[in-house]
DNA sequence: TTGTAAGCGTTATCAC
DNA sequence: GTGATAACGCTTACAA
């Protein structure tokens, strides 16, 4: 029914607790607990009626509070009190034509930058009293097209997009309808379209540079997969620019394109190692690709840093504690979602906002690992 | 207007890019695209006189493809796509009663193993047909009874809860609302509450065990918060269980009590080290507490596994990259999630579940580290 | 197979 | 301040 073990074939296991289920059949509703005295859900109606009020001074009294004599307000909250009255939203959204919902459609919850951005928009817009619609497309644009509809289909007032490459007719189904949107972690090249975001060129540059200053000439990379993923090709774009200034490239021979997973980032450096000598140096796509590059290095018996340095991008807090040999490019994503949700909130409220911000990056370097002298 | 750099004090830091921001205060909407011909939204009327037949036509079209003659239905499917109709889902849940969402209450997204769990959830309800609302409420039950009032007035049709301790309001609201409901990741000790989990106590108990067959003697727990999180507080009660069998206690001076961040794995060791000797094991309760620890320990020259051995709860892929010292216990959490979708499918469907359903957990070891001989 | 029309539970516009 | 009442956009008997 479900899987127990995947692949780990390097360590031994002991499986303890074999799948027990408890047996019976039983139906597994709510008959521990005991049922409200009513057994139909209460409704505006009903509150009415028991504070002898109108439904309209009870839909008042419910969201406007200020509009109502502070004793009808009162009569009309212990009836909801004593009813166990919760408002049906989508009656609400039915009449008033808002939903106090924004959305937001991501690759995967899977990855901890992406989830941390997710975790920090659903805190600012919770703040402000939206709830987070939270969808994701596992890398697939069809998949993503679908989802948003949906998520329009749920009337969400506004539309968080992560990543500025979109299927043509996602842009249009938005402007379509009128709904906001702001696209982060990227930032718009055409600079006509609202984002928030990092520049992912300039921190390939960047981190590509910081090697070319500590004497790296021999530089590899395990890049992201590029396709249809701006932050990847950006930051490979990014790396390449650094060594074209320097007179270098980067060979296929020494470029891989795995997904971010440990075991990819092993791989590359397998492969790497079997196209050609050992470079001197690894960029990867991100921290888990670098951490995994770290661990084959070892395994290899390649002493990281003594004889190839690795460097990654993203936050990797991880990274700092396991070793003192890389390199990372930090991108603050807490700070990008808190961000992102102001912005879009800025703009429901009516508010003049930035079409373009951009955020800092910051390169932590943990040692300074000069190539070995040949 | 938004923090840059966090503490990270053993790492030099280099900053690039300073928070650069466009100018222009330009209204950031669309009209870098172009708007769709008519202003207002198509509604489910338009569609039915551009194809010339009934709203109730269409709306079969759209929900019950084959209650309508396949000419009527291509009719009204051109129609929507030249309108780029989509529907309105307020006043759809309205008329029907049902939403197809689902609710999830979790402590956070900022926790892998939460994260796993969410997207393992979205992506089985997504292919049934569900759309998966996710709140979180950071470790406040206050705020969990909060947001899954804010759920249930959205409609869901059934609800995942994180874990058996819950407000008891809470349950009673979620029977007087009739929204059936699951706990997951722990097991309900009543038997009475529908849940699809691990058992942590006995998890507790095979990782102590495991030492103990090792031949430790002396050791120590860098635990969870308990407070509120029988996860944490079960495991603790589990390793606690097992050194008993051998007349073993786990005394103040072992135990600490620290929230799931590598800085507080850190801590643990100091602490458990200013008040004692070195424990020949130390059993954390996540992976990332263990990570922490492990960081700790060789910043201050202990040999592991040469004199402690880590031991820590969770997936912990990266742990396996890291070092050969450290053994976990492996929660997998996209079974999990998997598992808790199917749950409440079936029982949206109708059909009979297991009340409780326990998960296998497995002992990943990656070096077997017996205490240094006295 | 299709059409008619009565709701679904709120909010919002008026009067009072 | 409060009360009628008409929307809101769709689904679904019931009729045809």
């Amino acid at each position: 029914m479900y899987q127990l073990a995947r692949g780990m074939p390097e360590c031994k296991r002991l499986h303890i607790a074999a799948g027990v289920v408890t047996s019976g059949h039983q139906r597994a509703d709510g008959d521990a607990v005991k049922r409200g005295s009513s057994t139909k859900t209460a409704k505006l109606a009903d509150v009415a009626r028991l504070s002898r009020v109108s439904t309209a001074t009870v839909s008042r009294a419910l969201t406007l509070p200020h509009k109502v004599k502070p004793a009808t307000a009162a009569r009309v909250n212990q009836a909801v009190e004593t009813l166990g009255y919760v408002a049906h939203g989508a009656a609400r959204a039915l009449a008033s034509r808002r939903t106090r919902t924004i959305g937001a459609v991501i690759p995967t919850l899977d990855n901890a930058i992406y989830a941390k951005t997710v975790q920090a928009l659903q805190r600012t817009l919770e703040q402000a009293g939206y709830m987070l619609l939270v969808a994701s497309h596992e890398f697939d644009a069809a998949v993503e097209v679908r989802v948003t509809r949906t998520l329009i289909e749920r009337g969400v007032g506004a539309l968080i997009l992560l990543g500025t490459t979109h299927d043509h007719g996602l842009l249009r189904m938005l402007a379509a309808h009128q709904v906001p949107y702001v696209l982060i972690w990227s930032l718009d090249a055409s600079g006509r379209l609202p984002c928030v975001g990092f520049d992912s060129r300039a921190a390939g540059e960047r981190i590509a540079r910081h090697l070319l200053e500590l004497g790296h000439r021999d530089i590899a990379m395990i890049s992201g997969i590029t396709a249809g993923n701006e932050r990847a090709s950006e930051r490979q774009q990014g790396v390449r620019a650094a060594l074209a200034g320097r007179g270098l490239a980067l060979p296929r021979e020494r470029v891989v394109e795995k997904p971010y997973t440990l075991q990819a980032g092993r791989e590359g450096v397998r492969e790497l190692l079997a196209a050609g000598p050992a470079p001197s140096a690894v960029i990867c796509g991100n921290d888990v690709l670098a951490i995994g590059a770290l661990s084959e290095c070892r395994e290899r018996g390649i002493a990281v840093p003594g004889q190839v340095s690795i460097t990654g991008f993203d936050d990797m807090e991880i990274a700092a504690v396991v070793t003192p040999a890389l390199t990372t490019l930090r991108f603050p994503a807490e700070d990008l979602g808190a961000l992102a949700a102001q912005h879009l909130l800025a703009r429901l409220a009516g508010r003049e906002v930035e079409m373009r911000t951009e955020l800092p990056v910051e390169l932590v370097v943990r040692e300074s690992t000069a190539p070995p002298s040949k």
